[in-house]
DNA sequence: CGATTTACACCTAGGTGGAAATGT
DNA sequence: ACATTTCCACCTAGGTGTAAATCG
């Protein structure tokens, strides 16, 4: 996978679409460790749209059908929403840790013989940082967002592959992992503690024509879901949030107190 | 990288080469399950070379120059002969086991710019199937072969990938799997026990020329390494490479009755 | 004082050979 | 007899939240 980042980064850093980037082309020559990609991007502002389990993306004009008619259903979307309804927080570690629930995505209108990459990102959600109170077991605006983290972008490591493969069965992005140490060598995403964030979720069209560049803004897909929208945390605040992930995270097995409720 | 083996297949079935075999053309079409390949193939009676080491290709003429330049060096080559100077043994099960050791090899000479896709098969070395003397604590011929297995290739899961990355760091086979079932759906290596096994390492490199096929058979380049011939078994016969397994392999620390030598 | 880091017990997931059971 | 299968205790490797320590 990790051999296609340049080619792939060639082609998402042509200007005029959402992707380009100068940085982009700073990381086009940049070493890798350890054998992790350090294709790093600050994706531009893509307005977040606002979706119910079925992914929608606005900029539908002018697309490629390769990609036009790619649509994308969440996977254990239910969990999401309780998570959602608590106001889902995910740790963040020196070390990185992954998410839970896990993004997961079932797609479908992909031309099977094309390749694809897919990929994830994380949007600030707004410009604020919070601090919980515990006394009213809310979340308080605190003031405003620290200086922006390195913005960067997971690709998922079968990239790429043919539509076909990518929708024999569920996408897992497993191997994501949150960070919040700015200085990270280790690929994973950067995020800022305290601060909310909304993944986003990328199908991209791997054009095999030279002049591919010139078609970078037509050649990819995007997709928002609202109910995976959390706050990067370094430990739990809401306990409710803290026992959801225990009682529905097979690793945190360990502290449950009672039965073995399926989830 | 599944998606790869499609294309990977028409390149490799063109004939002339040592590939070439109808078995790869029939597996073209064949559906994966659980996302492993089946790509099936019996590759021809390429001689086997002696090597010490470095790896050696005896077919050198009218190679391709992404392939020609290429050497391979034996990782953990000292613990290799020391289980061949016993005669190595590797357990073969119906659910599919690893070898130990590891083949691990160590790239250079690739075109760090040029695609590459990584492969390994086994030739029998030699016609016969074998019986293990205990009170002579020696192997003897005990017949004629059985009925050779299906003959299958084991694609480095990274593939295809550019030369620099292959370079990059040692390339593990520690996906690979060897099983006895002649059934076997889940993309494993088959082989007779109680048979004699030579491991091979092909470097294939990934012509993007439309008429490829034609150029199959000097876009590769072969390795064999005799330190790493085995016999299969479904039990350890000569305890003495089961006393070096534990001593050597980490996951049989649980077995080892003393000191911790540095493996 | 709130936020972060660290060490840790307890899990999941899966790779070992042993020993007993089961073929052939 | 000999070969194979199955179950198992014991590992490696790494994902959990906790509680205490540390930071700022």
């Amino acid at each position: 996978m990790t051999a296609f980042i340049t080619a792939s980064l060639s082609i998402l850093a042509a200007d005029g679409g959402p992707f380009s980037s100068p940085e982009w082309g700073s990381s086009v020559g940049a070493p890798c460790l350890l054998g992790v990609p350090q294709a790093c991007a600050r994706l531009g502002a893509l307005a977040v749209e606002r979706s119910t389990g079925l992914g929608d993306d606005a900029h539908q004009h002018r697309k490629n059908q390769r990609v036009s008619n790619v649509s994308v259903q969440l996977e254990m979307r239910s969990l999401w929403e309780e998570f959602n309804r608590l106001g889902t927080e995910m740790i963040v570690t020196k070390a990185g840790r992954r998410m839970f629930p896990t993004f997961q995505v079932k797609l479908s209108g992909l031309d099977p013989l094309a390749d694809y990459v897919l990929l994830m990102d994380f949007m600030p959600l707004d410009d604020k940082r919070y601090r919980y109170a515990f006394h009213s077991s809310s979340w308080l605006v605190a003031g405003r967002a620290d200086p922006a983290a390195p913005g960067r972008v997971h690709f998922h490591p079968d990239s790429p592959a043919k539509g076909a493969q990518w929708m024999r069965q569920i996408v897992s992005f497993d191997k994501l992992k949150l960070t919040n140490n700015l200085l990270d060598d280790n690929g994973h995403i950067i995020l800022n503690s305290m601060h909310r964030y909304q993944p986003r979720f990328h199908v991209v069209f791997v054009d095999p024509r030279r002049d591919s560049e010139r078609f970078a803004h037509e050649n990819f897909k995007s997709f928002t879901f609202t109910e995976t929208q959390f706050m990067a945390v370094t430990a739990y605040q809401n306990h409710r949030i803290t026992q959801l992930k225990i009682a529905s995270n097979p690793f945190a097995k360990g502290f449950r107190d009672c039965e073995p409720e399926d989830w």
